[in-house]
DNA sequence: AGCTGTACCTGCAGGC
DNA sequence: TGCCTGCAGGTACAGC
């Protein structure tokens, strides 16, 4: 489900609601999403602490504790977090409640159970760590390292070069099809046969596509919500992804529907062409 | 190195 | 209405 411009909204949202506040107790409902940790050993290493910091690191959520304890959150297809400020009843599908400070809660859910929380302690080295430059995190991203990355992959498609986050950490198959879309590039060429503008188009894709995704607060066609279950806006803008059948916004040829990657890939033939 | 298929789960849309 | 199939925003792993 969330992408790098959904899990940014996630994680702003959460800085402001949740920075300073302590975590009393926690519920599950089931622990599917626990990497390496039992319920009640989890259970110990988080509740009595402090919130101290909440950032993003591609698609992980990292929710710094006092006591140097990490949760790295992934939420994978389906997941969400969910914040209330009085007492709210879990769902079908809620997997968490963590009770804070007051009344408030922060719920996990998740339909497909996906998702994943990995706690560290002291000194660990967080899974997030070993992605590729963050597009929109990390300062020195930029059009040179852009280039020099793709150098290191010349025999991948493009599809599957943007969507490995040891490349770059935070594309998924929406804003990958946006931004090939946007650069004019067929997902199926290989990396050393895109031309250098080629290659500096879509860079520029890529930032252009995550940033209005930012601002558009997301993409909502069915399960991702804010943390107040609020829809994003993206999904009016999108200019291929799941538009099969309907005329390009560009040219008004047709938008098609292919497998590339093993995953579904929406593209106008005409303005990508192989 | 890079691709494919499979697995993890549940819901939903479409065809019959 | 019900059953079946394929599909879904992600990632990890085995095998070719």
């Amino acid at each position: 489900m969330p992408e790098l411009p959904e899990v940014e909204c996630i994680v702003r949202d959460l800085r402001e609601c949740l920075t300073g506040k302590l975590i009393r107790r926690m519920d599950f409902m089931f622990f599917q999403m626990l990497r390496g940790v039992k319920p009640d050993d989890f259970r110990r290493k988080i509740c009595g602490k402090i919130i101290s910091q909440v950032k993003r690191r591609g698609k992980y959520i990292l929710i710094f504790l006092s006591g140097d304890t990490v949760l790295e959150i992934h939420l994978r297809m389906t997941g969400r977090l969910l914040y209330h400020s009085v007492p709210f009843s879990p769902g079908k599908y809620t997997g968490v409640i963590f009770y804070l400070q007051n009344e408030e809660q922060l719920h996990f859910e998740d339909i497909r159970k996906f998702g994943t929380f990995t706690i560290y302690e002291k000194g660990e080295q967080l899974r997030s760590f070993f992605l590729g430059p963050d597009p929109v995190e990390d300062e020195f991203f930029s059009e040179e390292l852009f280039l020099k990355i793709l150098e290191k992959r010349p025999h991948s498609t493009i599809k599957s070069f943007l969507l490995d986050q040891k490349n770059i950490a935070g594309l998924g198959n929406i804003y990958t099809d946006e931004s090939l879309f946007m650069a004019g590039i067929h997902p199926s060429r290989k990396v050393n046969n895109l031309t250098t503008e080629e290659k500096k188009y879509l860079f520029e894709a890529v930032c252009q596509t995550l940033k209005e995704g930012i601002c558009s607060r997301g993409t909502s066609f069915s399960d991702y919500r804010d943390l107040w279950g609020n829809e994003g806006e993206f999904q009016k803008k999108l200019k291929v992804y799941r538009r099969v059948g309907e005329p390009c916004v560009r040219c008004r040829g047709t938008v098609e529907r292919k497998v590339v990657a093993g995953r579904g890939t929406y593209i106008c033939p005409s303005c990508q062409p192989l």
